[in-house]
DNA sequence: ATATTATTCAAAGCTAGAGGTAAATACTCA
DNA sequence: TGAGTATTTACCTCTAGCTTTGAATAATAT
């Protein structure tokens, strides 16, 4: 990754099934590294470079206990990379009522038939 | 990329901040390849391949207009995307009755000071 | 002080990402 | 057909990402 910004370093956080997965975990609660790591098919270094990953992008915090550093899911960046996509939300709604459209476009062109599909708009 | 699921490609899609760029200029209205690169200092080859990697993780669909290949946006994927930040909402709500808590507990401790921070659980 | 448990560091391999230039392809129009 | 415009392919470079193994560090418990 070139970007550094915060929203790339989540969103590029968030571009790992493992990752995913451990963000998973955690929103159940705190868990240690090794606990985190029980189930993947990975080496702990594996895991710890995921875990700094997230750490970068602030999606994870980290704690210190006797010789634990445990987990803890931090859900304000999620909260950032929501608000982004939240802009575009009208879009998928809209979506649906362009179906509907295209959907009242075929009963009409049924009776009527025509161009095939030809929006020949002009461009210099 | 190691991961080829749609999720991973979309949130890898989203973590350069070129393509969130182009798709925040597609979600008012279709737009060329050219006309798409022109406020970016990249070359066109440049372009075209993040335009791959948005098709790929079908944040964008293309036309074919004479020698045009048009982009439109696709929010459906986003809408994915939102799907699964969604999940954790409840945690960044939960956080500010955290900080809520946390607050408190301050007020608390000015009276009858004590440990430092010193939550000790035991683990096996 | 030593053994045990938890975690990280270092080095290396390999693949993919992001960019560039030059050339090829696709389509239109005269 | 040939010129012009739009876009892609091929090829190259460089840097970053994911994973491994083996060794180092940190804290605890005996």
């Amino acid at each position: 990754m070139v970007a550094t910004d915060s929203l790339s370093l989540i969103f590029s956080a968030l571009s790992d099934p493992t990752r995913r997965s451990i963000l998973g975990r955690l929103a159940h609660g705190e868990l240690s590294v090794t606990e985190l790591a029980g189930p993947y098919e990975m080496s702990l270094p594996a895991i710890t470079k995921h875990l700094k990953v997230l750490e970068k992008a602030k999606l994870i915090t980290r704690g210190k206990e006797a010789q634990w550093r445990p987990c803890q899911l931090e859900a304000k960046s999620l909260k950032k990379a929501d608000d982004w996509i939240s802009t575009y939300r009208s879009h998928w709604e809209e979506s649906f009522d362009r179906l509907d459209e295209y959907l009242k476009t075929i009963q009409k062109d049924e009776n009527q038939p025509g161009e095939k599909s030809g929006k020949s708009k002009k461009r210099k």
